[in-house]
DNA sequence: CGACTTTGACCAGCGC
DNA sequence: GCGCTGGTCAAAGTCG
């Protein structure tokens, strides 16, 4: 796709002004929009085999969360004691190569005890996600933003982490029911470590612009099943798009698209 | 004045 | 049962 994407851009730049022979410049334009409508038509077919392997993508990760949601079930009847591990563990042992995050052991932090709140509390476990936003070492603050408003209630030093824990609510709705817990990563404190628990009953509006992009550790499969699929989808697409902003080569295929769509329904 | 943060107290689960 | 620990509450303080 790149020397296709350089190609274009090359002979776009090459003015038919330099032909004084005014149909030659004219036969040189016809090929040249023939071309960049062939070129349209192979970055559409790109783009649908993208969609399919995205789709591809999305039910494997699916079948993954069902399966993992299924053995913590099991481990969950098996023992109830609580769980001693830190989150720098996650981080040294884990850390893989999912857009330069990964994933963590499934059950280590979803072993929220019963919240005490039980106007919030769900009957099922609710699902957790963790997150690891990088920040500055100057930074003391336990702020990820993250698009969503949240309302701290509480702050607690741990006792596996020197730096504090900070608690936090959403109030974009008044009853949405998603915590959110941030500590700095005791093994490299540039690491906020963002743990989600539940989902937003509400739709986030308003505040993209204050997204950063939050590297994903662990999204585990609660017992709602429709929930975890929407937000895996959700999380997906965010991703994807993400990375494809990102990404100069598609900047440009996309543009030398769109200006071939363009010039196909400008000339007759 | 309302929304939010801070922080000490309180509560409940868990291990011994 | 007791102590430790994580999570939550709620009053006081802060800010726009």
């Amino acid at each position: 796709m790149e020397a296709t994407c350089e190609n274009t851009l090359l002979n776009l730049n090459a003015s038919p002004s330099r032909h004084e022979d005014g149909v030659q410049a004219e036969v040189l334009m016809m090929e040249e929009l023939n071309r960049l409508s062939s070129e349209k038509k192979m970055l559409t077919e790109k783009l649908t085999r993208v969609t399919e392997s995205y789709n591809a993508l999305q039910k494997h990760f699916n079948q993954v969360l069902k399966n993992t949601d299924s053995e913590l079930d099991l481990s969950t009847v098996q023992s109830r004691k609580r769980k001693a591990i830190g989150t720098g563990n996650c981080i040294g042992n884990n850390m893989l190569n999912f857009s330069g995050a990964s994933e963590c052991s499934t059950s280590t932090e979803n072993s929220f005890k019963r919240p005490k709140d039980h106007s919030l509390s769900h009957p099922i476990s609710p699902k957790v996600s963790k997150y690891f936003v990088r920040t500055h070492a100057s930074d003391p603050s336990l702020y990820v933003r993250d698009g969503y408003q949240w309302r701290k209630y509480g702050q607690k030093v741990t006792r596996d982490n020197p730096s504090p824990r900070a608690y936090f609510r959403c109030s974009f709705a008044p009853n949405c029911p998603v915590k959110k817990k941030v500590q700095r990563s005791a093994e490299d404190p540039t690491l906020l470590v963002a743990t989600y628990e539940g989902e937003h009953n509400h739709i986030m509006h308003g505040a993209q612009s204050e997204v950063i992009d939050p590297i994903p550790v662990n999204s585990n499969a609660g017992p709602s099943e429709i929930i975890d699929q929407n937000s895996s989808r959700q999380f997906l697409v965010q991703q994807m798009v993400s990375s494809l902003s990102k990404d100069p080569i598609f900047k440009s295929a996309l543009a030398t698209a769109i200006s071939g769509r363009i010039l196909e329904h400008t000339v007759p």
